[in-house]
DNA sequence: ATGAAAGCGCTAACAC
DNA sequence: GTGTTAGCGCTTTCAT
């Protein structure tokens, strides 16, 4: 079943299917209804890799570091259904994330795949790799700080995020907070643990409370938070707040928490980051810094539709996060802040 | 850069090129040697499109439901682990899973893009529109359990698994146990949430607990956990413990329990089922059912490698799933069972 | 064992 | 506005 059958069933040349096919113009109506016909009777459906060879696939490539967090699935929800309408169908390959060889072989693959455009989920390799990307296929980076004039990036200010989370556990009373962040890290100061662990320790100073800093570098998953709390917890005096950066990590923070026979808001509060659609629905209602997957997603892929379709100016879409506040926050036990006295 | 230029660079034929491309025989080891010299020093890739025309794509279709679910995150890395040393890549789609056309959307999206098996989680549609699959493409199913000639099927044993959660919290001295499951149905008993409930209320039967039967049907995850339990404590007597279809389901229905001012496993025990490799680190460790879904996950790439070699002849791959007993699940207080005797 | 050449199904430049 | 036709890069006969 090719073009050339449609053409032949509808009486015309396979030209003309071709651009009925592709919404192309210099069609008359009566040549595209009868072409629609054609294609409607017999059941075509263009090949898919016939059209890579020349033009397009209609494919655009999705590059997650792994599909375990929540968060993810509401960009990717925003995504498809922004591009739902277009005719365009997004495929998602797992990055690795952690691993620069992985991450680069899975870029590649989707660029093998002749895919007409990338969204790439925090990717953690080099800018030089983002752009020579972007120089092959149109891309919509979301989750780097970096600018970049060939391709488009979204994002939210990591920086006021945090600010917003550690200045609400020290309003809280809370002095000796604490941070769980991602070891990845860049030479730049692009990705987004590490803006918003330095924001951290930025705001911490601000308060006076720069001797109170204690950051666990482990991963942004449950596993990182569980183990980073552990270290956390077995500090002397331990903290009474704990600012997780993802809430992946601050489930398992929770976790670990309990499992030392400490309570969640009593003995430690407990912040996140990301309030993924679910995060309310947690057993403990987690307090977390709201950044809308969805919106995010959703932009994405107009910038990416919008990149496919010609535009080549960079564009930035920032989201400002706010903070949303749930149980596992509260003002610290008077007993647990500083040293019991001598007397 | 194509396969013309490797050729020209080598002093060889196109033909000799494709050959070792492919490690087809047919090739000296002098010829092997030059041509994979020159691909190194042109850096040279096959162009995929092309290949799609005439050959292999050496790409693998996944189809997944939704990406909210951990438990299919172990299922992707035990596939991604097996095909990693094949030179295959796996893409993965959301197939929706409740919308029977945009399921069909997502499948025909993989044929079209010519993979060259697809690896199908958690199937709705009809049994015939797989076969219909099967006899494009080599296809592994995962969580059906109707049987079939055309395809593999990689599945855990769902009635020893819901007989060993609801033996369990009988054995603990429940009575008024009850079910949440997932509203998705087909007519067959294919469905791994109709043999789960199907067992339920066999196993309940069984030991005289045909009055307590209660189940909510609402769906496998977060969200349809939290709804069912909210409907089933509004009941009176209300459960003394809950079988959530999935952990997903189990973690909403603590959330609700906790918001209705109850205790885990205090006034009430919750289970699950799946036992996702981050379940353990939930904040209210949950007792679940265990199916090992790397193993699953790898089976199914072993599987579906060895059709697109040329097997025909279908597998059918069942794990013996096992009771994880974590901390959400105790003996029901004494209070709670029954009503309150009038003397 | 090696190479020449015919397509695979589609798009786009070009002719009408 | 419509049709003809030359490729896109690869695999695969079929000669040699």
């Amino acid at each position: 079943m090719t073009i050339t059958d449609v053409a032949r069933h509808a009486q015309v040349s396979t030209t003309a299917v071709s651009k009925v096919l592709r919404n192309a113009g210099g069609v008359s109506e009566a040549m595209r209804a009868k072409v629609r016909a054609a294609i409607d009777d017999l059941g075509y459906r263009p090949h898919n890799a016939a059209r890579a060879m020349r033009g397009r696939t209609f494919t655009i490539g999705v590059l997650l570091p792994h599909i375990r967090n929540p968060f993810f699935a509401d960009i990717i929800d925003g995504l498809t259904d922004e591009i739902s309408a277009s005719g365009y169908q997004a495929i998602m390959v797992q990055s690795g994330g952690r691993d620069p060889a992985a991450e680069r072989r899975a870029s590649d693959a989707l660029v093998d795949r002749q895919v007409d455009g990338v969204f790439w989920v925090a990717p953690a390799c080099a800018r030089a790799q983002l752009e020579q990307l972007a120089d092959d296929t149109p891309l919509v980076v979301l989750g780097r700080h970096d600018r970049s004039s060939r391709y488009d990036c979204v994002l939210d200010d990591d920086e006021v995020g945090a600010e917003l989370a550690v200045e609400h556990l020290i309003g809280l009373g809370h002095r000796r907070v604490a941070h769980i962040t991602d070891s990845l890290r860049s030479r730049s100061t692009a990705l987004l643990q590490t803006i918003r662990a330095a924001t951290y320790e930025r705001v911490m100073t601000e308060h006076g409370l720069a001797e109170h800093i204690a950051v666990a570098s482990t991963s942004y998953t449950e596993e990182g938070g569980y183990e980073g709390t552990r270290e956390l917890l077995s500090r002397d005096p331990r903290p009474t707040a704990i600012f997780a950066g993802s809430d992946q990590a601050a489930f398992g923070a929770l976790a670990a928490v309990h499992e030392a026979g400490l309570t969640v808001p009593g003995d430690i509060s407990v912040a996140g980051y990301d309030n993924a659609r679910v995060t309310g629905l947690a057993h403990i209602a987690l307090t977390s810094v709201d950044q809308d997957g969805a919106l995010m997603g959703r932009t994405a892929g107009r910038l990416l539709l919008e990149r496919i379709g010609g535009r080549t100016a960079a564009v930035r879409f920032s989201v400002t996060p706010t903070l949303v506040t749930r149980r596992s926050t509260a003002p610290p036990d008077p007993r647990l802040e500083g040293r019991t006295p001598d007397w």
